[in-house]
DNA sequence: GGTTCGATCCTCT
DNA sequence: GAGGATCGAACCT
C-alpha cells in the first residue's frame, strides 16, 4: 500500500476549462506530507468556481489580496479561511488572468487514516473528510498552503488516480453559496455516486 | 481604526 | 432546524 507512487499530475491538466477540471478531478488523488507520514484522499466531491461573472466565487468581486492566487497560473492551492474557523482548499484553474478554481469538497481517506482520526478529534471514519473543512483540518492544510505549487510533488499535491466513469458521477447545484439565480441553480458540482464520503450537502 | 461577513462545522433542541 | 464559533480581509469612516 505504502509503494505507490503517488505521481503528481502537470500543469496543462489544470489549464482546461474549470467545470471539465473539477470533473475529472473525481478519482484522483490529493497527497499531503506530514510529519513525516503519508495522508491520501481519493478526491470524490468537487464544485468548480468560474471567472468574475460567476456570482457564487470569490473572484467576482474583482482581484484581492484574499482571491490573487485564483487569478494566477493553474495549478496551484487557493486556501482561505471560511467562519474563522475552518479551511477550504480549491485548485486554481485555466490561463492566468483569469479567475477560475475548484473546491476540493470531500475525499475517501486512503492512507494515514490514524492520523486523519487524530488532527480529527477521533471522530469516524466517515466523518474525517466529508466536507471542505473537516478534509482540510484532516490533512493539516491551512493558510500556509495558499499560493503553493500542487504539481512539484511536494508537502501538498494532487496525484494520479483512475478516471470516474460519467455514469457514475453525479451533478448538481452547489452547495453552501450565495449569489444571484445563476449561482444558485448551475450545476457544477461533481461527486461520486453513492460514494459514502461524500458531504451532506444542504 | 471600526464594522461586517463568510464556498462550514458542531452542538443543542 | 437553529445558533454560535472566531478570524482575516474587505470596505467603510
Amino acid at each position: 500500500m505504502n509503494t505507490r507512487a503517488w505521481t503528481p499530475i502537470p500543469r496543462s491538466f489544470y489549464d482546461r476549462p474549470t467545470v471539465q477540471v473539477a470533473q475529472e478531478l473525481l478519482g484522483h488523488y490529493l497527497v499531503r506530507e506530514y510529519e513525516g507520514q503519508l495522508l491520501v484522499g481519493r478526491i470524490v466531491e468537487t464544485e468548480a468556481y468560474v471567472g468574475l461573472d460567476d456570482k457564487a466565487s470569490h473572484a467576482s468581486v474583482g482581484r484581492t489580496a484574499r482571491n490573487a492566487v485564483m487569478f494566477g497560473p493553474p495549478g496551484y492551492a487557493y486556501v482561505y479561511l471560511i467562519y474563522g474557523v475552518h479551511h477550504c482548499l480549491n485548485v486554481v484553474t485555466e490561463r492566468p488572468g483569469y479567475p477560475a478554481a475548484v473546491l476540493i469538497r470531500a475525499l475517501e481517506p486512503v492512507e494515514g487514516v490514524e492520523v486523519m482520526r487524530r488532527l480529527r478529534g477521533g471522530r469516524a471514519d466517515r466523518e474525517l473528510t466529508n466536507g471542505p473543512g473537516k478534509l482540510c483540518q484532516a490533512l493539516a492544510i491551512d493558510l500556509r498552503f495558499n499560493g503553493h505549487d500542487l504539481c512539484l510533488g511536494r508537502e501538498l499535491w494532487v496525484a494520479q488516480g483512475e478516471s470516474v466513469p460519467p455514469e457514475e458521477i453525479v451533478r448538481g447545484p452547489r452547495v453552501g453559496v450565495r449569489g444571484d439565480e445563476r449561482a444558485l441553480t448551475v450545476p457544477w458540482r461533481f461527486a461520486i455516486r453513492g460514494n459514502p464520503y461524500v458531504s451532506r450537502g444542504r
